[in-house]
Order: structure tokens, then C-alpha cells, then sequence
RNA sequence: CGGGGAAUGGCGCAGUUUGGUAGCGCGCACGGUUUGGGACCGUGAGGCCCCGGGUUCAAAUCCCGGUUCCCCGACCA
């Protein structure tokens, strides 16, 4: 039936397909890199323009850095060059010279920004230093998978520089924050807050904040990380400010990255076996207009109509398309939804004599999606459909998430649960205790999620001993 | 990087065992008939059979080396 293959089949294969037949994106000729074609990038791009919007908001400003890295600076923050160099692509050659210093690839900016920020900061009133840059990275992956793990992929870090630590604390928490809404408000996907256990946190971090999605095939999705850098890179980088009382003392410093990997999360947590679905918020295209006609009077006659009813649309500020290639409305009927457009509009015969049009809602397949209206007031009603549908999408993908983790208090409950689903559970924040978990059930600590907590006392599932804090354990990607 | 599969027109595949003119379905172009849930007929275009080397009169097919993709692990946004 389906040029797909279903989810049930093979959700892998399916992601796949999606990504294909939506015309999303294409394979590069380069390991692990991919092309993202202007409808998916139209897709990116509408993501993050919403989160560009939240950053702006929330007082930061943009800039750019570049791309290369000298060597040496990887090197100053001890974790961090052991948690990254694996991973490094590195330029030894230039202009048929062989460097003197190799120039890394950047696979994210602290050392670079670190370092520029040094010398701009003086005085406590150089601070804050708030600055997000929208940029790509290169990670020299073993395994990749479109969107989701590719060796370059774009996203953007958000680098700023404190006086207290008590500021930058409040900074990671904010843009922790602005990434659920992001998550959820823009892309209809209910994400998880919390902390980032020990062994699961970045390399040079004193602390890590995640967002945390559940895909549709139960699999958990980091996506999205704020981080508490201490004084870590402001000693590396000898990032230091002149104080009101007088004495020079060290940044707190903060980074935080969201990358095109949300993409995928919005494409495995709203799809289904005929295709994408997207939020509305953020489709390239919100509404597609089909005309249906069979001889050249009915041709001319409807497409008068659509035209109007493009035009009308389109001055209210609905992305819309109307689409006149030379296929049948069948065949036009099964892209649209491969492509997840919220709502087509179809105007046949019927529509011109009747002054309607017929309205086709991507959230309920078939017939019952279907409703006929009449032209006064469209753009109105489709606009409000258009948030009924974000909001079904929201609630859906809410809904499987709640019905999806269970609270364990045993190992044994816990083993089964991340077999299907994810697992809320009390344990230490122990990096042994991870690792146990993770070689003998595959499911990795998630985060400490802050929402899911309820301060009662338990003992840790491995080790025993009493905690008041449990955390989400599941599959991951 | 370890284990397993695969690479043939845009997509899905057959052909490889046993070497002998490169095929099928969908898609694409043109013409006609169609069009409210993936239309039909006719004509046609499109291939360094992943790359490099070797064996042979002859290689998609056999041999050696490499690359990429997919699945399962370890690593990771």
C-alpha cells in the first residue's frame, strides 16, 4: 500500500523511508554527512527561527566564530580534550604546507569562545557576556544516522560568561527552560528536565541539564543540553574580571546546544505509517490547496477559485501552497500527507457552485477528517484548526509518553520496563551504578528529572543505600 | 572499531551459483483519454552493473584491495 515501510515493521527502515519520501533529506558522498533538501531545511530553518526568537528574548545576541580551532586550545581543559579527542578531525595540511600547528575541526566552541572572551572581559561590567552562535560541527562518529548522529551537523551553542556562580546557575536553568518550551510549545514535543548523571555529562561541565523525548518506538532522545561549566574553562582560559571590591577573580561560565537532531525527534514523535506530521508551528507548509476538475471549463473555473482562495490565505499569513502539477488529486492527496501538511484544502466543481471548500485534517485520517466549509471566514477557521491540531499533536505525543514510564522500586521491575518503555527509578548518582545498568540492560540513565521527583526516601535498585532521588533509565539513541 | 548483510537507471529489485548483446515494476518525457483517495493506452529517454587492480578471447558475474550504506554492539548531540 504505503511506499513507507510500516513502524510496526521496522521503525528503523521506516525513518528512513520517511526521510526519503518526504524529500527531506539525501545522503552525501561523504561518510556520514547528509544533504538536507530545501524541505527539510525549510523545517530546520522554521525551528530555529522559533528557538532564535526565545534566545532573543531572553537577552542574548548572536555572533559567529570560526571554524577552526588551534590544536593547543582543545588541550588547556583537561576533561574536556579526553571526552573529545577521539572524535577530532583534524587539518594538518594548508595550502599544500604541512602547519605548524594542526587546526582542529571545531566539534563545539568552548576553547575558542573561551578564549576570545578572555580578552574581552575586564571589569564586572564587561558581564554578562551573553552570546548563542548558529554554526556546524564536525564529530568524527563510528555509527550515524540521519539527523540524528551525522559527523557535521549544524546546530547552535549559547557561550556566556558570570560574575557569580549563583547567575550562571540561574542562566543553565533558563535556557534549560527555554528549551522544554521550545521542545514543546514549538514542536509539540513533551521533553523531560533534569539533571544529567555523573558519567553522562559534558566533558569539562561541573554539571549537565538535559531535555530528555520519547520517540515513537519508546527509544529516549536527548535533545537538548545546558551546561554548568563552574570556573572550568574560565581557569583554562584565564578568563578573569577586575570585581567592585577590587580583586580579579575568575568567570562562571555557562554553554548550552541544540542541534538539528530535534528534527529527527519531530519526525520520529509525530509520523506515522503514511508519513510525517508536523506541528503546524513550524511546517514549511501549513495548508495545501488541491483543485479537482475534468474538463478545461471546470479547470478554468476552480482554479479561479483556488487562486482567490491562495491569495485570501496568503495575506493572512498562512504558508501556503497550491498546488497545480499535472498528477491526479489521489496521487496529490498521498504526498501532502507524506509530507505532514497539517491541512489540505480541496476545490472541486462542487465547491465552486457551492462556495465552499473541502477541509482534510492530517491529525484524523480518512473521512472523518474531512469537513466541508464554506469560504467566508477560512483563513479564521483554519487558523484556529491549525492550533487545534499543534495542540493535538502535543497531547498525543503527551499521552504515549505518560502511559510509557513506569515507576520501578526493584531492579528486576526495572529490567522489565525498559525492555518496552522507560524506567523512573531510585538511584545513586554513581557512575558504577550507570555502567551496571547500562552492560547488563542496555538502558542508560536518562537524567534525574527535576518535575518527577517526590522527596520520599527509597533504596538505590544496585547498591541499596538510601536516596531521595530517582532517575529515568531507558534505550537510547 | 568488532560481528552480520548489502551496493545493478531516480526508487524497489532480478540477473552472479555455472563468465558470452543488462532486464522487470514504479517513476520520468511526449501524445491521447482521464482526474472528489496513489488513472490508462501508446511511444520514448535514461546504465563506467560502487571504485581500483587482476584472471580470461570475453567479467555485473571469478580473484585481490578499497569505499559507502543498512542492522547488532562499544563511543556519542
Amino acid at each position: 500500500m504505503g511506499k513507507i515501510t510500516s513502524r510496526a515493521t521496522d521503525y528503523s527502515e521506516w525513518y528512513l523511508d520517511l526521510i526519503r519520501e518526504a524529500d527531506l533529506a539525501d545522503y552525501a558522498p561523504v561518510r556520514g554527512c547528509i544533504v538536507v533538501k530545501p524541505y527539510g531545511w525549510t523545517l530546520y530553518e522554521n525551528m530555529r527561527d522559533h528557538l532564535d526568537k526565545r534566545f532573543k528574548d531572553t537577552g542574548h545576541s548572536n555572533a559567529a566564530f570560526p571554524l577552526f580551532i588551534p590544536m593547543s586550545f582543545l588541550q588547556k581543559e583537561a576533561s574536556h580534550v579526553q571526552g573529545f579527542s577521539p572524535e577530532l578531525a583534524v587539518v594538518t595540511i594548508g595550502g599544500g604546507e604541512t602547519l605548524e600547528e594542526p587546526l582542529v575541526v571545531r566539534p563545539t566552541s568552548e576553547t575558542i569562545i573561551g578564549h576570545m572572551y578572555a580578552q574581552w572581559i575586564k571589569s564586572y561590567r564587561d558581564l554578562p557576556i551573553l552570546i548563542n552562535t548558529w554554526n556546524s560541527v564536525v564529530r568524527w562518529e563510528k555509527r550515524t544516522k540521519p539527523f540524528l548522529r551525522t559527523m557535521e551537523f549544524y546546530w547552535q551553542e549559547g557561550h556566556t560568561a558570570h560574575a557569580t556562580h549563583e547567575e550562571s546557575w540561574e542562566e543553565v536553568r533558563r535556557m534549560l527552560d527555554v528549551y522544554e518550551e521550545h521542545a514543546r510549545i514549538d514542536c509539540a514535543i513533551p521533553a523531560i528536565k533534569g539533571r544529567k548523571s555523573i558519567s553522562e555529562k559534558f566533558p569539562g561541565a561541573d554539571r549537565t541539564l538535559s531535555i530528555e523525548a520519547m520517540m515513537g518506538d519508546k527509544k529516549a532522545l536527548q535533545s537538548g543540553t545546558s551546561h554548568d561549566l563552574g570556573q572550568n574553562f574560565a581557569h583554562a582560559f584565564e578568563m578573569k574580571f577586575l570585581d567592585r571590591d577590587n580583586s580579579l577573580k575568575y568567570c562562571w561560565t555557562t554553554s548550552w546546544g541544540l542541534s538539528w537532531r530535534l528534527t529527527g525527534a519531530v519526525i520520529m514523535v509525530h509520523g506515522d505509517d503514511t508519513g510525517l506530521r508536523l506541528p503546524p508551528k513550524i511546517a514549511p507548509v501549513q495548508t495545501a490547496i488541491v483543485p479537482i476538475f475534468k474538463t478545461d471549463a471546470e479547470k478554468s473555473s476552480v482554479m479561479d477559485v483556488a487562486n482567490q482562495v491562495f491569495a485570501q490565505l496568503k495575506s493572512e499569513g498562512i504558508r501556503i501552497k497550491l498546488d497545480d502539477r499535472d498528477d491526479s488529486p489521489g496521487a496529490k492527496f498521498y504526498d501532502w500527507e507524506m509530507r505532514g501538511v497539517p491541512i489540505r484544502i480541496e476545490i472541486g466543481p462542487r465547491d465552486v457552485t457551492g462556495n465552499t471548500v473541502l477541509l482534510a485534517r492530517r491529525d484524523i485520517p480518512g473521512k472523518p477528517g474531512k469537513l466541508i466549509m464554506s469560504r467566508e471566514g477560512l483563513g479564521d477557521r483554519i487558523k484556529s484548526l491549525l492550533v487545534e491540531i499543534q495542540s493535538q499533536y502535543l497531547a498525543q505525543a503527551t499521552a504515549f509518553q505518560k502511559s510509557n514510564i513506569r515507576e520501578v522500586e526493584t531492579y528486576a521491575d526495572l529490567k522489565v520496563a525498559v525492555e518496552d518503555g522507560w524506567a523512573l527509578a531510585p538511584v545513586l548518582d554513581d557512575p558504577a551504578v550507570d555502567a551496571q545498568i547500562k552492560a547488563e540492560t542496555r538502558a542508560t540513565n536518562r537524567n534525574f528529572p527535576y518535575d518527577l521527583q517526590d522527596d520520599r526516601e527509597r533504596p538505590c535498585i544496585i547498591t541499596g543505600k538510601p536516596t531521595r532521588e530517582r532517575a529515568l533509565f531507558a534505550k537510547a539513541y
